[in-house]
DNA sequence: TCACTATATGTCAGTCACCGGCATATGTAG
DNA sequence: CTACATATGCCGGTGACTGACATATAGTGA
């Protein structure tokens, strides 16, 4: 799972958002630092929605202009819990190994 | 950053290590979970040797056998070291964020 | 002896997520 | 009337990763 996929899923963890409400959410929890793309982000939402990760919470038109608003499903939550556990463990894993070459070797 | 890549760069940072060497260290630091094809690997070393994130540590023959080992550089440490608290802020993030929802919203 | 596994390095075609650009439509601010 | 924010969507191209293949030596088990 790729950094923009997760940032999606992350962005859905909260609260249920519509895509372009997603968008920026990405940016914000980024630090404005990753800005998502509508090509990246309308196909992520439909790969998502096939691997059963998040689904449609509701649509309904606001001002003339369609709102689909997206949710996370239980796998959904699941993956990305799994996913969050897994990347902390390596970057874990990558900090004690830069810290232990630095030092002198005192282990 | 791809994982297979943080992985590599993650294997090389205690220890300068051979290719097939990164391969064995990549799996255990997953757990088992992520296997290094050897395209992924030498494809990665090389486009790492080029953006001067390792470099070429040692050269030797064992056994009649070519042996290279890598090691990481400088900005090599420092790249490594900026995407694993990259990556620990965005999974305490997604954490959380999942926490909050399944609680009875009390902030 | 023969087959298989481990060690060790490499190439190459194919896949798939992501990127960048474009298209479309409405409401609001200047 | 131009430009921007909101909102969704398509499409060609790039590039990391995959899976399979190739090569060579040393050790192990049948």
């Amino acid at each position: 799972m790729q950094e923009p996929t997760l940032l999606l899923l992350t962005a859905l963890a909260d609260e249920p958002r519509h895509g372009y409400a997603i968008a920026r959410e990405v940016e914000a929890i980024s630090g404005g630092r990753v800005k998502m793309r509508t090509g990246t982000l309308y196909g992520a939402l439909e790969r998502l929605l096939q691997q059963g990760l998040i689904e449609v919470h509701r649509e309904e038109v606001v001002d003339s202009r369609l709102r689909r608003t997206y949710t996370l499903t239980p796998p959904g939550r699941a993956a990305l819990a799994a996913e969050a556990e897994r990347i902390a463990a390596t970057a874990r894993e990558a900090t004690r190994r830069l810290g232990v070459s630095g030092e002198a070797a005192t282990a």
